[in-house]
DNA sequence: CTGAATCCTTGCTGATACTG
DNA sequence: CAGTATCAGCAAGGATTCAG
């Protein structure tokens, strides 16, 4: 029974716009690959391979294991990461990218190197910024 | 003062792999940009036209004048938004896109635009996921 | 009209301890 | 090894009020 969508829900849930509603699915997503870790696991998991839970805990500096086990399973549930469990002892899991995964993480790492491409104008602009508020600061000698 | 930067403090902000560490400035910016009302205001101002601040208000819905304020600031200090203020009373104060802004815009759109163009394949999986979860829970009849 | 300032609630986060 | 559960601290967010 969940195997299938009504084409009217689809429908409404395709629709362009609808991020400006804080309703839209897409936003839920949007703030998992966005978040302060899913990020980095989704960069971490870049290189193809698959990743043992403590070795992306060395690799993402200063992730919390409880953070880091909340972001692999939001992403796993959009469909982005997988998980192979090895029923073995002591406990062995894997993580990987699937398809979607690889594609999205593509997205996001478009977006971080052309931050950090342009670093440089942003760092001006924004010391621009910040002297044109200092100097707007002219409340002295009324 | 603010208009130069050594090329040693240029080259370390520019390194790749610092999105790792969380001192990296592309960190901040990227906070900015994918936050809650940053890509819908990055939205709202990708027509090119000029947006007065409670048309903004009006086009994004649920937004509140602290958040929206707050959100046009942080785009405005790094360089993506641009703030025109006439002079006249009552105040008129209009917003619009940079170079910069419709540049990192676009990678912003780019990113939504992916999710929203997969939102079914993520919802399949979604959905796949759930069902996986509840079949597990298998305790009831012990 | 366009914000700044304040208070207050919510939710995210991380440290700790515990399970299989 | 790979998580879960719980709790406390803090920052983001929202409603309200006030000012230019």
């Amino acid at each position: 029974m969940s195997q299938e969508l009504t084409s009217q829900t689809l429908a409404e849930l395709m629709q362009r716009g609808n991020v400006f509603s804080d309703k839209c699915p897409s936003r839920d997503v949007l703030k998992h690959v966005t978040s302060r870790w899913g990020v980095l696991v989704l960069l971490a998991l870049m290189d193809g391979e698959q990743h043992r839970f403590s070795a992306l805990k060395r690799k993402i500096l200063g992730v919390s294991e409880k953070m880091l086990a909340q972001t692999l399973q939001q992403l796993e549930s959009d469909g982005f990461v997988i998980r192979t469990v090895f029923p073995v002892v002591p406990p062995h899991v894997e993580y990987g990218l699937t398809e979607l995964g690889r594609q999205i993480a593509k997205q996001v790492v478009g977006l971080a190197d052309w931050i950090e491409n342009n670093l440089l104008q942003i760092i001006e602009a924004q010391q621009q910024y910040q002297s044109q508020q200092t100097s707007s600061l002219q409340h002295w000698q009324s």
